[in-house]
DNA sequence: TAATGATTACGACTACATTCGTAATTTCAA
DNA sequence: TTGAAATTACGAATGTAGTCGTAATCATTA
């Protein structure tokens, strides 16, 4: 049974390099090589068998018609982070989100935090 | 070196365990087995090799003292909780808790969740 | 005491994630 | 056209997660 688009869930080195592509939209391996390589130490060849295995998993999408494929995410930002959201509800929050939001909020330490969610709060009001 | 305690992020199994024992409280490995088994179909000693697991990463203290120990989480869901958000808001939300909550609001469903979230939100406005 | 039943300990096996070396392929320039 | 450089493909090695069977240990009772 093939598995639902949805329930793939990226893992963390996936997660950087998708991070990468929502940065950057498509770019080749060698191009997202060099980025990831400002902030960690990781083979040329590591990144493109995450590449290559994402691609089995549809999290990418790939153009082949040059030389060097490249790739791009293949789901938005938005939909990966729902998706993770609501594995974590479900897993640790008993399925509440509002309980997520509330430990969410104590968790945020600086002020501009905690006025930007006051700000959503508000914007929930109309 | 050894690893921070905080830095410790339970695998899905484990969230599992961890889950029952805030609800129940401190219980053998017969105990957590039998309510793990409502819902899924795991061997005794795949509970019992889990939860040895996690006594090794300091995930569970263990009361050896009578024939049957008597294991126990050793953080409060609380702390797991904020551990597993600031780990979420790190790697798929760059940081920011604002977005992650931002995300979480347009995830709710029913009404009465986001009912909660406000009455959260007003109580913050103090 | 000895057998039975329950529990822990141990180790093996599968699957996946991550890493990277090497081979094969392609492109471009000399 | 051939050789160097870049790229993809392949596969191996390591580590962790999850699973469970079997052995060893312990306690209770017949």
């Amino acid at each position: 049974m093939a598995r639902d688009k949805s329930a793939v869930k990226p893992t963390e080195a996936e997660l950087t390099l998708l991070n990468i592509l929502w940065q950057m939209g498509p770019a080749t391996v060698r191009q997202i090589h060099d980025t990831v390589s400002t902030t960690q130490k990781t083979g040329y060849t590591t990144v493109l068998k995450i590449l290559q295995i994402m691609h089995e998993k549809a999290l990418v999408i790939r153009d082949e018609s040059n030389r060097a494929h490249v790739y791009a995410a293949a789901n938005s930002e938005t939909h990966t982070q729902s998706s993770l959201i609501k594995d974590l509800i479900s897993k640790a929050f008993g399925g509440s989100t509002s309980k997520l939001v509330m430990r969410a909020i104590d968790v945020s330490t600086s002020a501009e935090e905690i006025d930007d969610i006051r700000q959503l709060l508000n914007s929930l009001e109309k």
